[in-house]
DNA sequence: CTCACGCGGTAAACCGATTTACCACTATCG
DNA sequence: CGATAGTGGTAAATCGGTTTACCGCGTGAG
């Protein structure tokens, strides 16, 4: 094991004061070092290898390039990865790196890792939930800090979270568009209910007025959030008499448009031609693989997690807080389970 | 923002000198300090809310109680997750922290991920693949590094991957002690062939071999690694002729099983009373969605992640480096995708 | 009386960088 | 000729802990 290489090392091979090394490496050029003096150090530093210790730099400078990442639970969720892996990469473009914590939600662990990532000298916080929550955020966390995918139920913070009314207008409207107007929302049966379930109704809603079209509130069902809920749930609405059942469903998400389709199989109908299905979440390994492939929303978890940490090394402007969360767009991804509604009385009017 | 407090903000306070202060709060009682003192100390820096200022402590003591986390990528396959929360949670649970990064595989950007760590002055290295594969690893990354889902080509690291064979005696186990003979085996079409084809591959060979099954090469197929690949291939299988078509099927990962289930179903068949099915991964969101929910193999991704940590912070066991990696048991998750084969000629003979 | 030792504790070096204040020397200007 | 400015660079303080060497004092042994 050979000692490490240090600053003085480069001083001592380059003939110069270690003051000078920090000077010339750091781009210190207010004490106008010669520029042959400078390559001199620079070539030097490259031969040996040399690395500053960033515990000693950060010891000094009161900044580490570091971040504390504190989440309540990476794994129930398996596509909130694609928040993390964009926060880092973020973190990485701006020369930082991330401290992983995760408490799973336990308040006493949340204090625990805040304190010690504090006592790190952490450059800053950004405190992230795995599906969109207001939360009670945590006395100790500092000022500065940014919410992802989670907002604030008191305190200032900037926060980001999708725009959950905003993806179900765009999915409702594109089975309006397609000529439906028998569309039922498939929502989740479970308490206290998500912010994104009453989100989401408030989209379906808006659309189907936008529309003119009287929402029915038969066609307001709540299921289990798991296939065999959203199986049971569609059951539901296409048992209905003829003139009532829905030619379309809008589900909460993925998980229960799968539900969804078992229930139109059983009932002996084809998707999209005898009914359309549209789910949220773009969950990998689901929507896309469902058969025929699934249109929904996705859940903008990359362009969340950049944004927290850009924000938060302002990178990025930050959002009065005055004005609320943030809110991502959620696209809408087209795939092949919505077709024109099957021939009725009245032909769907298509809109633009 | 009032200054942070330091350790000699203690020592004034308790009316002693910076040097007792650590020495009580570390319990370095080589010097007994007495129990007064100590207790004084300790109170007032409880009462102050005294925190070390860990870069200051791992400046001097050349320890950070920090780990590098160097993944290839994370967001690929959601269900490797499991891997960073346990691998994280162990960390904690020894007092340490992690740092995440991801690279995407890029040499260059590992390299430069493993200087930027090193010059945090982390105490050791954790080399994750998201899926078990044999890596040619980095030539930078310390000795006493830990590899994890990943076998060295090169070099001695402690290593920890799953036990893919095993975990396809298991599965084919099952099968064969429901009673089936004609057990196909639904593999992946990839090039190169990922390690864990071949191993479950020898797994199922093995399986038949000890059950005196005549291994049929027509049952071994392969299809693209998704629904619609399994479901391709799998109905190749299932229209050959009544005597040779298989009544179970093994399929290499849930997703393969789940195309199989479309295949079953366009062909008419009921699982698991005409055809049987077990998967591969345990995969959140499929496995148990499915109808009926699917018998597979877990991958124990919790288990390597802790298994990596603990390893390399000595909390367990180095293992000897010669004997290969280290194989983690997949265990089988039964479900409700296996029965005994359709009335046949014999009965099923159970065994134990 | 002197020496050794235990007790309770501290001063100061150290980790490895950054940064400020200042120095020695030369050139230029009035 | 003395003052001033510019050039090129360094010494030393600093960040906040840890750790080693040592100190002053009292006491009991030899």
């Amino acid at each position: 094991m050979t000692r490490r290489i240090g600053i003085k090392d480069v001083a001592r091979e380059a003939g110069v004061s270690a003051a000078t090394v920090s000077l010339v490496l750091n781009d210190r050029s207010s004490h106008r070092i010669p520029a042959v003096t400078q390559e001199r150090v620079r070539r030097v530093a490259a031969e040996i290898g040399y690395a500053p210790n960033t515990l000693a730099r950060g010891l000094r400078t009161r900044q580490t390039r570091t971040i504390g990442f504190v989440s309540d639970r990476i794994a129930t969720t398996p596509y909130a990865v694609r928040m993390i892996e964009a926060a880092q990469d973020a973190a990485r473009a701006n020369g930082h790196l991330l401290f992983l914590v995760n408490t799973g939600g336990d308040p006493e662990l949340e204090r625990e890792a805040i304190a010690t990532l504090q006592a790190q000298q952490v450059d800053g916080f950004v405190y992230a939930c795995m599906w969109h929550r207001a939360v009670d955020v945590p006395a100790t966390l500092p000022a500065g800090s940014v919410l992802l995918d989670a907002r604030p139920l008191t305190g200032e913070f900037p926060s980001v979270v999708p725009d959950d009314r905003g993806g179900a207008v765009a999915a409702v409207q594109e089975l309006v568009d397609a000529g439906h107007t028998r569309i039922a929302y498939v929502d989740i049966d479970e308490h206290p209910a998500p912010l994104a379930s009453g989100l989401r109704l408030e989209g379906y809603l808006e659309v189907l007025e936008r529309a003119g079209i009287e929402p029915d509130p038969a066609l307001h069902v709540r299921g289990e959030s798991d296939a065999a809920g959203g199986r049971e749930a569609a059951s539901r609405v296409l048992e209905l008499p003829a003139d009532r059942r829905p030619t379309a469903l809008f589900c909460f998400n993925d998980r229960i448009a799968m539900g969804a389709y078992a229930a139109a199989r059983h009932h002996g109908m084809e998707i999209p031609t005898d009914l359309s299905v549209v789910g949220y979440d773009d969950q990998q390994l689901i929507a896309a693989e469902l058969d025929p492939p699934l249109t929904t929303v996705a859940l903008p978890h990359a362009e969340m997690g950049r944004w927290a940490v850009e924000v938060l090394l302002g990178a990025r402007d930050r959002p009065s807080t005055e004005e609320g969360p943030v809110l991502m767009p959620c696209p809408l991804i087209r795939r092949d389970s919505v077709g024109p509604p099957p021939t009725r009385q009245q032909p769907g009017r298509r809109r633009a």
